[in-house]
DNA sequence: GTGGTGTGGTAGC
DNA sequence: ATCGCTACCACACCAC
């Protein structure tokens, strides 16, 4: 990357008149780029010496009017239009400059291509512009390209005034579409929060460049440092990131004045904010409210938005400088911060490398900077980098650190040591631990026992430069380290329903998000986990941040599918039930996380129940067989012969079990009838807590009959679980008899129907797959039985039906339903 | 001890 | 107004 530096390898520096900088301010991108490029070939040609302003602009305007005045004799009508008039275009517009350009011409109007000929100028043209530009402009007639469109189309000029872009006209404007609100109801509200959430990005472009980085390994495969060789970290990261781009975009100076980046005025997020800023106290992640009274009075906070293309675009030139600069590792922190690996160097070596990096930075992302820690280990480096911000780097040898560098680091910057440990470890001792020299002197064993075992070594370790185990794997085990382990979303802003249903969708609407991603991935998940955000207790309704989550209680659940799938319905519904197993009244709920925690491979010839050849099984070698077989067994995976000729060990195994089994718990038949009263009983009691929980909130609610959940409660997950073993036993003992017992038959269609009534299909379709599961592996053995044909009947006659009347719920045709109907 | 579940904390701006 | 995400580790606790 070679950027060329202007201010001081210009040819023109100091020899115009006027600033520098304002010279350069006054063109348009377009201008500059065209400006930078002529430059470079002025210089070719060897007189950049002599090559002034002046004569740039002379040349430069000859050439064009000569352009135009060609371009007027061979398409232009004749039309004065806009004889008289000079349109200076600024920004990107509809028409595009170029059209625009044409427009004029061909009808009797000047452009103007750089505002530095000002006075010139009779008109701008721009849809939208930049804050700064709207304040230095706001003596021009500034209109918008319909202007030129509409005139032309209707042959006579029209009033400018029409359609001038006023800043009060403007922000009236573009706000119509936008009032159209997007509610957490409404389908396209993901897109639209996610298109505007910071965190959303933050997150994502962190698994971008995991993922990307994944792929680079896989292409060309990466020298990765040996365990006991010397090397050098370079830890890399923008100084205040989403500040310093936005002021770049918007044409502040980032020095001077205070600037934050937020989406509103009062309760929202400061996302990031530059060192001016932080001189009166403001700080990451305060409201803009508390920052605008911190500042001084009369002194004006400047709040500027999010600009995520930018950001995109800043952070793809700073990985590409990463990429060209010869180190062994980058490794992605985030979309503004690296980790380069390197083997030993000298600290001059160091330096170069510091300094020509934050000058390559710096010279493609319109000036901002980079600071650069530089050191022996992960940590060394993190520590160096927290020291040499703002603006700077350092570079530290483990031996040579001396009291100082220690004594100005808080035991907040430290990594992975948050809020919640600086404060648990500067407590802990008396007078309170301020710093990290302070926190050399803790011995191991205290340390410990007040972080806990691993981040107890972990910072005894790090305060004397040192990396723990789990930190290294990043440089040793990249590949592993940055693969992805899981899958999830959480939304916990917005979030305000009124009924189960709506939620119901709601969830469709994410855990078709996760699947689109997952079959990105070519990835199957086993387990699932709801994480959901109730609001407390004692909170106000409305928090107050607007539509934020408030003070919440989080409740987490999780399922295991048994087998890996990425099928919509059997998830969505899964979610839908676990979600009623929280028992959150929907209008309490303030936030939701879906979670798919264990990602498989999808193998393209895995069938849909999972089963391993019996044959492929024997010709395993003895030693690996038993281990595989108790994997398979973990993983309740079967090994199934093809052809039913021998039985083979596994299978001879499993059938001995059998009786004990019956024996052991359900032979009794009584059993079953207990448990489903047992489960009214369940149903009483938890009816009780609700009536109670319904006076609790009347307070704050209108008590609609879609309040609170529906009347009939559930037991819960565990209970669940509990009766599927009982029903599996039931089938298991009467597989092989005359069947199940009437009497018991119809408290088990009554719990069904019930299941089935209060929306809980889910459920329903878990027995269902469990049964015919059981049915499918005892077939070979059992399919002349009595009892096994009362089931398939049950199955069919009983079981089916209820979901198939209900087939809507699970939006999409189930496996299960073709296979049985056939 | 093993292995599972739910909770809590941290990281990036 | 406002956009409080998401991956991952470590731990406490439980059942066996």
């Amino acid at each position: 990357m070679s950027g060329y530096n202007y201010e001081e390898d210009s040819p023109l520096a100091n020899k115009s008149n006027i600033p520098e900088k304002s010279f350069l301010e006054s063109l348009s991108d377009d201008g500059l780029l065209e400006y930078i490029a002529g430059l470079s070939q002025e210089q070719g040609e060897d007189h950049g010496e002599q090559y002034s302003r002046g004569d740039y602009f002379h040349d430069k305007q000859k050439r064009q009017e000569k352009q135009d005045r060609e371009f007027r004799e061979r398409y232009g009508n004749g039309s004065e239009l806009f004889s008289g008039i000079s349109i200076y275009v600024n920004g990107f517009t509809k028409p595009g400059r170029l059209q625009l350009h044409e427009m004029v011409v061909a009808n009797g109007g000047k452009f103007v291509h750089f505002l530095s000929c000002k006075g010139r100028v009779s008109h701008i043209i721009a849809s939208n512009l930049p804050l700064k530009k709207r304040v230095e402009l706001a003596s021009y007639k500034i209109c918008r390209p319909e202007w030129i469109v509409d005139s032309i189309e209707e042959g006579k000029l029209l009033p400018w005034q029409d359609y001038a872009l006023l800043s009060d006209q403007d922000e009236i404007q573009p706000k119509l579409p936008q009032t159209a609100i997007v509610s957490c109801k409404h389908p396209d509200f993901l897109k639209q929060f996610f298109s505007k959430s910071r965190l959303h990005h933050l997150s994502n472009w962190k698994s971008d460049l995991r993922a990307e980085f994944c792929e680079r390994f896989l292409e060309k495969p990466l020298r990765i440092p040996g365990k006991s060789e010397v090397v050098t970290v370079f830890h890399i990261d923008f100084d205040c990131f989403f500040a310093s781009v936005s002021a770049a975009a918007n044409g502040f100076d980032i020095h001077a004045e205070p600037i934050v980046v937020c989406h509103g005025t009062k309760n929202s997020d400061i996302a990031s904010c530059n060192y001016e800023a932080r001189r009166y106290g403001i700080r990451n992640g305060m409201w803009v409210g508390t920052a605008v009274r911190m500042m001084p009075r009369g002194k004006k906070l400047v709040r500027l938005g999010y600009d995520f293309e930018q950001f995109e675009l800043m952070s793809k030139r700073f990985y590409q400088i990463l990429h060209d600069s010869q180190f062994e590792l980058v490794l992605p922190i985030s979309i503004d911060e690296a980790v380069c690996v390197t083997g030993y160097l000298t600290h001059s070596e160091c330096e170069l490398i510091c300094r020509g990096i934050r000058e390559n930075v710096s010279n493609v992302t319109n000036g901002c900077t980079v600071s650069i820690g530089c050191g022996g280990s992960l940590v060394l480096a993190r520590l160096a980098l927290k020291r040499s911000k703002p603006d700077g780097y350092q570079i530290v040898d483990c031996d040579g650190l001396d009291d100082v560098f220690w004594s100005h680091l808080k035991i907040e910057d430290l990594p992975g040591v948050g809020h919640s440990l600086a404060c648990k470890i500067s407590e802990y001792s008396y007078p309170p631990i301020g710093n990290l020299l302070e926190l050399r002197q803790m011995a191991q064993d205290s340390l410990r026992r007040c972080v806990g075992e691993k981040m107890g070594n972990k910072i005894y370790l790090a305060v004397r430069g040192k990396d723990d185990e789990e930190s290294c794997k990043m440089i040793y085990e990249p590949r592993q380290f940055f693969q992805r382990k899981s899958l999830s979303i959480d939304i916990n802003w917005g979030i305000r329903f009124d009924t189960i249903y709506e939620i119901d969708e709601f969830i469709d609407r994410c855990t078709q998000y996760l699947i689109d991603k997952l079959r990105e991935l070519d990835k199957k998940t086993s387990q699932l986990t709801l994480k959901i955000m109730k609001r407390s207790k004692d909170e106000a309704i409305e928090p107050p941040k607007y539509l934020g989550m408030g003070k919440c209680d989080p409740v987490a659940r999780s399922t295991r599918l048994g087998v890996p799938t990425d099928e919509f319905g059997v998830i969505a519904t899964e979610i839908k039930s676990t979600f009623r197993s929280l028992c959150c009244p929907p209008r309490e709920l303030r936030g939701i996380a879906i979670q798919f925690n264990k990602l498989e491979k999808t193998a393209s010839n895995q069938a849909k129940l999972p089963f391993v050849d019996a044959k492929i099984y024997q010709n395993l070698p003895s030693d690996v067989k038993s281990e595989i077989g108790r994997e398979l067994n973990k993983r309740s995976i079967n090994i199934r012969r093809t052809a039913p000729k021998r039985i083979n060990s596994y299978q001879e195994q499993f059938i001995q079990e059998l009786p004990t089994q019956i024996r052991g718990e359900v032979e009794n038949e009584i059993h079953i009838t207990n448990k489903v009263n047992k489960t009214k009983f369940d149903e009483i009691k938890e009816q009780v807590a609700k009536r109670q929980n319904e006076k609790v909130n009347a307070k704050s609610h209108f008590l609609g009959e879609n309040t609170i959940l529906l009347p009939i409660k559930f037991q819960n997950q565990t209970n669940f679980k509990k009766i599927i073993q009982l029903v599996m036993n039931w089938v298991d003992g009467t597989i092989r008899s005359q069947g199940p017992h009437e009497k018991d038959l119809r408290l088990f269609e009554k719990y069904l129907q019930r299941l089935s009534d209060t929306n809980r299909l889910p459920l329903v379709l878990r027995i269902c797959k469990l049964i015919s599961v059981k049915l499918e592996l005892r077939s070979e053995f059992f399919s002349h039985c009595n009892g096994f044909q009362e089931w398939e009947k049950v199955l069919l006659q009983m079981i089916l039906p209820k979901l198939n009347k209900n087939k809507h719920t699970f939006q999409t045709v189930r496996k299960l339903d073709i296979d049985f109907d056939t």
